[in-house]
DNA sequence: TTGTATGCGTTATCAT
DNA sequence: ATGATAACGCATACAA
């Protein structure tokens, strides 16, 4: 292993110093030097060595990111999206599993330019040492760097008003009301506020947690109801895969008895039970704007410290209709 | 930043080659000198630089890991185990999210000693390139390198030994058995193999997935058999948890009515609705091997090339217990 | 036991 | 437009 410049040099006819000028595409190598050395670094498969440049230019431009120990599809899809993100620019990501303590260790090791944290760990963050955006929601705490999340309460208003829109009148939600999550409170309190302001009637469902059997659980309750609503939004993705399984085994007819709309939005929603209308910022953008946020934050220097709320989307599937008319 | 050990030679009075020996614990420096180094070096809060390390070294000392792509906890948790392993050595390891593809040429360009993948990914990895073990099912191709396993076949043996030891005449299997997946089919036999040796009724029910709600389900069917079990082997940890689930909900009390035995070895089998007795190679011990074997691998030089299978064992819970007398 | 000198592969500064 | 050379921070062979 290991051809290096000087290698190329010597096959080029050239001093290593202007193949390291034309492999960074400097302007001060003529054209056709700089096309004859990339030829010869190409077949001789040429990799660059990432420790010496670092060295040099003290900058590793690899960023870290905290894996977020909550065990869920939509975080999981964000990771990957983020990874993916990453793939457009000339930084890579590394990841880590571990604590924020020790996944801190582990990049100031690295040496990475920047990190990225969730909402759930970034508490523990110092914020004196490497350049950090956080995802999710904030909380009280005034802190010194740039927060990314989605605008919950607007995300809610959007999908009250689109099933408005479609003549529905009574509209339940179901997610975790009663919670320390602040994420599930602003959904919760999201939606209130749009059935208040269109002076509907307010269900909400607590389901005491995220899981896919919460969901599916919530439809018995809201079958027991006396005024049965014609409409359920759904909390998350796991939720409202329970509510639409729990629906179809009791004969429910989706969207024609019940529409069901979810929160988040993640490619996943299409390959539902059944392709499912949902409300959110969609998980690519999402991940996109975390990515151009750090580094952004990384290159501008300045300490950047904002809270951007992103505008959710609604996108149209099978899972929502128009009123039944009873 | 940057204290170097060049200014932690100033500040102790030695050359700073002295302070790179006794920073490497080198036999060459007395112990009094290599002391004194080594508390002005936390004094002023030294942190090696890995990047010039690694350009005289040509070694990482980082393994990179493929995560895998089917989002099952107990992927999850290995993961995490083998990171916390990971600790103990003076290896560090970086994830990946990645297609195998573009996961390898990540890990290409940070150098890495060694990679770990997964079963599933494996095929896709040219064999030339860097060291690397494999975990998961093997398949028939034959592969030049290690390849961690459990021993699925003694697991089912030694689960279904245990609840023939309690008394248990008629003991179900609940797992995805028309399948493409070896593992699955590796469990489903093993559990058949075990049964037939005792000349046992073979009670399998095909769940067609491995998810909660096909635990859940798969009740249904027992539930009606002509001949009740009066035990029965969850394929897997979430296949075991609608098990149970399912099981309450029909008021059956487990262990007393039914005995519960669950695939999969990894601690969140105690916090389950019931503390869940569970077969399997515990996942710590997993990771360790895993983690050992790369390190020998990448150390060694030699080129391993063997299967190892784990001997699982059995860890006793709640949810197993005597046949009841009928 | 300690210090000196060299090189790892690259970028960047200064000549040419 | 190209080349020589000094860093970058560290390990190590060799000298003292």
């Amino acid at each position: 292993m290991g051809v290096t410049i000087k290698d190329i040099a010597k096959e080029a006819n050239v001093s290593y110093s202007t193949v390291s000028k034309a492999l960074n595409n400097s302007p001060l190598v003529k054209e056709v030097t700089k096309q004859k050395i990339l030829r010869v670094a190409k077949e001789m498969g040429y990799e660059p060595n990432l420790a010496a440049k670092q060295l040099v230019r003290k900058k590793t431009e690899v960023i870290g990111l905290i894996w977020p120990t909550i065990e869920r599809i939509v975080l999981a899809t964000l990771v990957t999206n983020i990874s993916k993100a990453f793939e457009a620019t000339k930084y890579s990501m590394i990841l880590s599993v571990d604590s924020a303590e020790t996944s801190l260790d582990t990049f100031k090791k690295f040496q990475v330019d920047g990190m990225i944290v969730f909402a759930e760990s970034h508490q523990m963050v110092p914020e004196d040492t490497i350049p950090l955006v956080a995802y999710g929601v904030s909380g009280k705490r005034k802190v010194a760097y740039p927060i990314i999340d989605a605008n919950h309460e607007q995300a809610m208003e959007q999908a009250v008003q689109y099933l408005a829109d479609l003549g529905h009148h009574h509209i339940a939600y179901v997610g975790h009301l009663d919670t320390e999550d602040a994420l599930q409170r602003e959904k919760a309190e999201g939606y209130q506020k749009a059935i208040k302001k269109r002076n509907l009637k307010q269900q909400s469902i607590d389901t005491s947690g995220l899981d896919w059997y919460d969901g599916y659980l919530a439809v018995e309750e809201i079958i027991q109801l006396p005024h049965q609503p014609t409409a359920i939004i759904g909390g998350s993705y796991d939720i409202s895969g329970g509510i639409v399984r729990s629906l179809h085994e009791k004969g429910v007819s989706i969207p024609n008895d019940m529409s069901v709309v979810s929160y988040d939005n993640i490619p996943q929603m299409e390959t539902m039970e059944i392709p499912m209308t949902c409300i959110g910022v969609p998980v690519d953008l999402l991940a996109e704007e975390i990515v151009s946020t750090i580094i952004h934050h990384i290159e501008s220097e300045g300490s950047d410290e904002f809270i951007k709320k992103l505008t959710p989307s609604l996108t149209e599937r099978k899972s929502a209709g128009p009123a039944p008319q009873s």
